[in-house]
DNA sequence: ACGCCACCTATTTTT
DNA sequence: TAGGTGGCGT
């Protein structure tokens, strides 16, 4: 604790009131939230009754890590430190028999909630319009988030006329929850939007909750979305045990639902509330800051904060403009070239960041023909692989028979002739009857309906799945789950069904990578529970990725300005700072240009000593050239802290490459 | 049941 | 422009 400054001293120590640290970029709030616990426990308060949340796995698993060294093994036995959906699925987990659920239940992502959602809409005497899948999806999701039962959801009258599909969003509601019931199974939002309703119901279960969690502690607090808080509010209580850390100027998640006004809720929810405010940097130079500062002025703060560095002055903001994206690509690759050759230094202290994940591309074929090796975040994640969701819909299945969406999605798969005639037969008479498709296969009126043929294949393949599911029961998860791969001929058939050797290899790979994580998953988890614990730990994402210690590695890093957050780096190139791509066009016509000023400060705050900003005269998009300008943010920076490479109002050469580009627009828009 | 072609679309995505 | 998806034809 004595490496702690005054403020985050405070900040430690204050327990005996609600607290919000303010904190800014770079200022320690890890360090924070890890000391308090720490703090906390040595004054006597057991580990148990502590629990932190946070967003990511990632940092839950780092905060774990920086607690554990803090104190010994045993002191902080009992310690929750997770994220939110896995506090809530434990809720739900141990709340199971008041909340209806049966023994194992499924944890649905998001294309799974889209197929459910589709195959309802399709049985709907409403007309299919895809158009209209995403909408309702997204305002289910949005319901939920703001705590609104699919009863009340029906209740809303909508107030305009091009708000008609909400009446029919709200019935879906009804009936996609009914599913989700049927099929034993959750979704993500559920995970949070459960235990607040179970709570704001049954107050003995929250009182048993409220004694369990003594004091709890909240990371990244201004991404908070309207539920999450009301869970917050509700474990916490009336104590206002509570410290929560978090910076307005960082919230760049409102698009998903995050209140950033959260910040300020807590004034009039928790009247004793202390606020603490972090304002030493520890990251970047002064002339970062300032710049940074200088910038993020411009949005309205209901907490004024001004961060500082006694990190020295450091070097000017490189300011680049370029004549188009092949060039501005070339002029990072070559710069990051020249830069580590002049300060000797690593590829893995620079990043490229950009607003939107198609900006990699000219960067990465810029880095491909200097030779630099790089590392890219983001894209297709690995559980987005047919093979992978294949395998884990097994899984799901194993543990939760009834999960019909799982069930559908591997019954012929491998192929066991099972037709959608078949299933549509199965789907209506399993429905009719209320049971899942599981059991409903082993109804003995169900042959009025389908062949006997259909009928003992679908049979098969469900005692092929029990059978497994004994087995796993038993023991030896590993060795059953290899023997059930070999059953099945998975391999053999993905083989068959990949359009080359190249392709196979892949799946193959990743299949066992699947295994070795469930593997090392186990060693973990024992008993009887050992395998759903696992699973659920997959479907939550909560591994550790393959390029986790990316340091070890020397690639230079790619990736958007959301992924970036939290991350520094020493030398940082920001790309693409053009109008209608930071501020993204989107948000300019939506009014939203105070959180992409959040997202260019949350880029600029990345940098510990060396900034260099990339924009472009030209791009290609959409397949054509279009013409770009500067974004407004680079009028915003503080223009003596600045150092504009062939500022284009001074280079004539660059003028007449303008007007030339103009004349090419013109013709282009008259063609 | 699979493969191909044509068409459509293009912001960010912690779980 | 390019990549993903859905529909249709074999």
């Amino acid at each position: 604790m004595n490496t702690l400054n005054p403020q985050q001293l405070a900040a430690v120590k204050t327990t005996d009131a609600p607290l919000l640290v303010l904190a800014g970029a770079g200022s320690g709030k890890t360090s924070v939230i890890t000391e308090k616990i720490a703090w906390l426990i040595k004054q006597g308060m057991p580990a148990r009754q502590i629990a932190a949340v946070t967003f990511t796995n990632k940092a839950a698993r780092e905060m774990k890590a920086r607690v554990g060294k803090l104190l010994k093994g045993d002191q902080t036995r009992g310690l929750r430190v997770s994220t939110f959906h896995s506090l809530g699925l434990d809720i739900i987990r141990r709340e199971s028999k008041i909340l209806g659920f049966q023994g194992g239940l499924s944890i649905l992502d998001e294309q799974d909630k889209l197929s459910i959602l589709k195959e309802l809409i399709s049985h709907a005497s409403v007309t299919f319009d895809t158009d209209l899948i995403d909408r309702y999806s997204w305002q289910i999701g949005n319901w939920k988030n703001g705590g609104i039962t699919p009863k009340q959801a029906a209740s809303i009258q909508p107030n305009s006329d091009d708000e008609q599909p909400l009446a029919y969003a709200a019935t879906l509601y009804e009936e996609y929850s009914r599913q989700l019931k049927a099929y034993n199974a959750v979704d993500f939002d559920d995970l949070i939007f459960l235990p607040v309703l179970l709570f704001s119901e049954q107050p003995e279960v929250l009182e048993r909750w409220q004694n369990k969690i003594r004091y709890l502690l909240v990371d990244e607090y201004q991404d908070t979305n309207q539920t999450q808080y009301k869970l917050i509010k509700q474990i916490v209580g009336k104590l206002g045990k509570l410290t929560v850390v978090g910076d307005d100027d960082q919230s760049i998640y409102a698009w998903r639902g995050a209140q950033p006004e959260n910040l300020s809720l807590l004034q009039n929810d928790f009247p004793r509330l202390k606020v603490v405010k972090l304002e030493q940097n520890y990251r970047s130079t002064r002339r970062i800051l300032r710049v940074a500062n200088h910038l993020i002025a411009n949005n309205p703060h209901p907490f004024e904060k001004k961060l500082w560095s006694d990190l020295g002055e450091g070097d000017q903001l490189q300011i680049v403009p370029c004549k188009n994206d092949i060039h501005e690509a070339q002029q990072i690759a070559s710069e990051i070239i020249h830069h580590k050759f002049k300060t000797g230094g690593q590829y893995h202290d620079y990043a490229i960041l950009y607003r939107s994940n198609h900006l990699s591309r000219p960067i990465e074929k810029a880095l491909r023909e200097n030779n630099i090796p790089y590392h890219l975040s983001g894209g297709t994640s690995f559980f987005g692989y047919t093979e992978i969701k294949d395998l884990l819909a097994y899984f799901r299945l194993f543990i939760n028979p009834d999960d019909g969406s799982a069930f559908i999605r591997i019954v012929n798969t491998p192929k066991r002739e099972i037709g959608p005639a078949t299933l549509e037969k199965l789907g209506s008479y399993a429905n009719n009857r209320k049971i899942s498709l599981f059991d409903a296969c082993f109804e003995l009126g169900l042959k009025e309906h389908l062949s006997e043929n259909a009928v003992i294949k679908l049979r098969r393949f469900c005692e092929m799945i029990t059978d497994v599911a004994d087995r796993l029961k038993r023991g030896d998860t590993l060795a059953v789950l290899e023997d059930f791969l070999s059953e099945i001929h998975y391999e053999s058939w993905v083989k068959e069904n990949s359009p080359n050797d190249q392709a196979s290899a892949r799946k193959i790979a990743n299949i066992s990578e699947l295994i070795d994580w469930i593997k090392r998953l186990l060693e973990e988890e024992k008993g009887e529970e050992a395998f759903e614990k696992c699973l659920s730990k997959i479907l939550l994402l909560d591994i550790l990725e393959q390029n986790e210690d990316e340091t070890v590695t020397d690639n230079v890093r790619l990736m958007t300005l959301h992924a970036a957050k939290g991350l520094e780096f020493p030398n940082v190139y920001l790309m693409g700072i053009e109008e209608n791509i930071l501020p993204h066009q989107n948000s300019i016509e939506g009014d939203q240009v105070e959180e992409e000023r959040r997202l260019a400060y949350v880029g600029i705050t990345r940098a510990q000593r060396n900034l260099t900003i990339t924009y472009c005269r030209q791009r290609k998009r959409y397949g054509e050239l279009e013409l770009c300008e500067a974004s407004r943010f680079l009028e915003e920076l503080p223009q003596e802290d600045l150092d504009w490479r062939n500022k284009r109002t001074k280079d004539p050469e660059a003028q007449k490459e303008r007007s030339k580009a103009s004349i090419a627009q013109l013709k282009n828009m008259l063609s």
